[in-house]
DNA sequence: TTGTATGCGTTATCAG
DNA sequence: CTGATAACGCATACAA
């Protein structure tokens, strides 16, 4: 096995475990030509590693952070990983990845796990519990940034879509198209799930504003496998909608399941939009418009604020940092425009 | 901030380091009623946290694994991802995930990190390079699982799709539904790209086998965004294939990009299927059949070789891991059914 | 320029 | 049952 250490090294190039250590911290000031190639010698022929683990007891840093997701699998989550995993990768840093399966107590499990193994800051996509847990790491002013929801009761750096935002979008979409009875489909309420709460709000107060009435017949929540159900009973009521606001992918599904089962036309009867985009959208008949978050640049900031907190030890006030969506117009409805 | 260590529970219990890591260490046997007491209640006073890292000095060991992936986005990585996650996570394992976006260089540095960092073990979907450094893995009977693809000349434990299968089941139902010019369409061949060579070799051996010519016209290789171009050029000529079989998602994109910019009906003028399942394949017009990777159960072997390798520290050979596709047959083709 | 000594927070060995 | 004490592998004052 490799159980050569620092010591091995020392041994055969003939010095002290000090001026390996130089070297190997590059402070080659502090030495001779000639021993320096000694230790590069020795280091070779021992295939010696350095051990980081010890290094990290020493220097109180261990250069990883911790990431915690909700839902692993969803693809707005694997694409603010993936520039998570970047801007970590330049700097020297490693990610680990935990997946709480939006269950509070194995998210809380995790964050003591991650603290114990000392990583040097955490990315959360929190499930909205764990008040206490957070408060106290914002107190110690650990380096902490939610991503996509927040913490009701927690003052600490987010990076959320502009939801409300992105619900305007969409309304003033379907309005420019003339489209009037628009209908928001989405998961069933929860409190604490901000995101949610606030698209709905965002459509609500975009419906108001142009005087478009929005009673709880255009509100259609249910959970996913649920949903064609209830558009389909939707539909057979009367004041059909003649536009559909998919506040997310997985409702998305639900709502283009409905239309090839119920055979309803689309852009014609009904048009459709919706948050984030997907991969299909292009080859997809009629295209579809979607309102895509720029989850890169999201990932992106988050890893950067948790450098930023690192260095700054003087916390500069919780940030919540709103990324605006991005229209994605295909071709879909483009042909009836008012 | 949080500096509070062993010592300090120590002082405050009024007992020594050794019988506080007895206490953590759950050997309970080893104190009596009274002093357990008292030091459990020093615990939740400091607020006491355990050093992972100091731990796993002493240890040499990091209750952690490191995977590295070729690419983070792709779905079959993520749902991989997941299944690793979920293993690690019944045993109390963390996982450092390393994207080497298909960078031999990167993904070589990355090994030697995770190295310095004391993974208890190391799952790789590989580029296919670095033969040299997982050699001195393997012979160091250092806890290693490829997935996906493998390295040539390294024998070390594999996950893999059985890709001549997946080639054989895609003809197979092609040619049940009474097709019979079939095209493979890829991306361009590489010879270290393992799978990608096994669905070819595999689809030749297919159509051979029932007398199915397949000449260079029928192998449709093309970088993903030159495909729907490489498609139309190969529509225009005579004997236009009647199926064509994309070897993963992305290429199927490619061929569903083409089909809706040309007008090809599906599955009349050409039926269509493909490796790797899609989440839009139900509600695509028509319904996609599609080839599934057990993805789920492929990243629960990978993780519990691991887990198998580092307790058996004998080695018992690498083995190789087929794991069956998984034919998802919707309705697209059903009824014209030979 | 190089070596010695000490400590990082645990665990483990061994006395008491 | 409990407490010194010595590692673990590296970094860092401080000496030399």
């Amino acid at each position: 096995m490799k159980k050569v250490t620092m010591a091995d090294v020392a041994k055969l190039a003939n010095v002290s475990k000090s001026t390996v250590s130089q070297y190997l911290n590059k402070r080659y000031e502090y030495m001779s030509e000639e021993t320096r190639k000694r230790i590069a010698e020795a280091i070779e022929e021992l295939g010696y590693q350095p051990n980081i683990i010890a290094r990290s007891l020493k220097q109180k840093t261990t250069a990883t952070i911790g990431v915690i997701v909700f839902n692993m699998l969803h693809m707005m989550t694997t694409q603010v990983l993936h520039a998570i995993e970047e801007e970590c990768q330049k700097r020297g840093f490693q990610v680990i990845v935990c997946n709480s399966g939006d269950d509070p107590d194995k998210e809380k499990t995790y964050v003591d796990t991650l603290l114990a193994k000392q990583v040097d800051g955490l990315i959360v996509f929190p499930t909205g519990k764990n008040e206490d847990v957070y408060r106290r790491l914002v107190e110690e002013r650990f380096p902490l940034v939610f991503v996509d929801r927040m913490v009701p009761g927690v003052e600490a750096d987010s990076v959320l879509l502009d939801n409300a935002g992105a619900a305007e979008m969409a309304v003033q979409y379907f309005a420019s198209y003339g489209r009037d009875r628009i209908a928001i489909v989405t998961p069933p309420h929860v409190s604490y799930n901000v995101p949610r709460m606030e698209r709905l709000e965002g459509f609500r107060a975009a419906m108001e504003k142009r005087g478009f009435e929005v009673g709880d017949q255009n509100v259609i929540a249910a959970e996913p496998a649920a949903l064609p159900g209830e558009l389909k009973k939707r539909f057979m009521e009367s004041e059909r909608p003649n536009a559909l606001f998919a506040i997310n992918d997985l409702t998305l599904m639900g709502v283009l399941r409905f239309v090839k089962d119920a055979g309803v036309r689309v852009p014609d009867e009904v048009a459709i939009i919706n948050i984030d985009d997907v991969p299909f959208a292009d080859i997809y008949t009629p295209a579809l418009t979607t309102i895509a978050q720029p989850t890169f640049a999201m990932g992106k900031k988050a890893a950067e604020r948790v450098f930023e907190q690192m260095k700054a030890k003087k916390a500069d006030g919780p940030r919540v940092f709103r990324f605006s969506p991005v229209l994605m117009e295909r071709t879909s409805i483009k042909r009836e425009k008012a």
